[in-house]
DNA sequence: TTCTTAAGACGAGCAACATTGGTTTTAAGA
DNA sequence: TCTTAAAACCAATGTTGCTCGTCTTAAGAA
């Protein structure tokens, strides 16, 4: 096919930088350490990525793929508020099983590296799903949007750091993921 | 008292980095540009700070103080689910009238420009003890920080346009918060 | 008033970085 | 064997954070 058989592909440079990523820091994810890790030079990765933060997002919409698959994985049985506690679990242990990445992805302020929001909505829905059948339809929406904001907002602090230490932070978890969905079913009730 | 009396200081250097910061963006706070607003060439800020870190530290300090501030005064009157709504509301109103500075003062990923946790104390302090009052002592701490991460994650999201847009966001952050207030009452009652 | 002094600002320059343009290398297909 | 075009490279540029040594200036001592 192609005159001169490529030494690499987006896939493999994508790969690469996430481990770059998770091993050793976002710092260390330059244009040219990353190239040299794939045997080629710098200038060689703008035949792949327009420019770096091409790249970035292209490495985030994977995490996000990445954090579809765990979530989907763990929403497979149970009722829904078993496989809600369950996917926000997941969700959890994703993040803190890939720090870097997922704080890239999901908490940089650059607009443009920011995954495509179509790409996470494998992500959306089966929490959405779980939700509107614990808190019913009427609710769905803003439930959803607050669960969402719960998980980030509890993984991001963790990930930096900003709970004072000391304390069961899985418990609190669970605790929290559960008193959230409690406080949606009691207006349920008060309204019906 | 000094042989040179000197053109800027901290306090304005702080001020003008603010400043650039959300008018312009935060790609657009170079040492040089700083400086030039400032009347002064670059290397000159080394004599205030160690580093641009250090810079960046001083500034999300900063925010930090100017939040507590809009959190303290929300907090004046009312019965303890009053303070904590207005609390909340004052929140997000500071993030949404500075976004920058909010993301880049809680949002970011790197360790070293993060404000140091004890002055962010102030912050805490007035939702803690509102909480305490609305969900008992002994739930109060992994009841604070589900606020926290609920308050940080929605503003988070809105601000990086990671809700779909369309809905009343003032509604949904109000019955959010309401709800994740209820889901602890209901704990309290359950246990008492 | 003159002199000393040290803080404050500057100029020059470096290394790391992303990015670009032009050139060379390579192997597939004619 | 020759043509071709993709892939990789080399050289270079502009920007950035940062350092070093030097000069400038006004306060306080003489």
């Amino acid at each position: 096919m192609s005159p001169y058989p490529a030494q690499v592909n987006r896939e493999a440079i994508i790969r690469r930088a996430r481990e770059i990523l998770e091993a050793q820091g976002v710092e260390r994810l330059t244009l040219q350490y990353l190239a040299a890790q794939l045997g080629i030079q710098a200038p060689s990765l703008y035949r792949y990525f327009k420019n770096k933060n091409e790249l970035l997002r292209a490495v985030n919409e994977e995490t996000g793929r990445h954090l579809i698959a765990a979530i989907q994985a763990a929403a497979t049985r149970g009722g829904p508020e078993t496989r809600i506690l369950n996917m926000a679990r997941a969700y959890r242990e994703f993040a803190r099983q890939q720090p870097v990445t997922y704080s890239l992805a999901f908490a940089s302020a650059q607009p443009d590296v920011r995954p495509a929001p179509d790409a996470l909505e494998g992500l959306i829905l089966p929490i959405q799903k779980a939700m509107a059948d614990v808190v019913g339809e009427a609710n769905s929406l803003p439930a959803l949007r607050g669960m969402l904001a719960l998980l980030h907002g509890f993984v991001s602090l963790e990930l930096s750091e900003r709970f004072q230490r000391g304390s069961d932070f899985d418990a609190t978890y669970d605790a929290v993921v559960a008193a959230y969905l409690r406080g949606w079913q009691e207006a349920k009730q008060t309204l019906s």
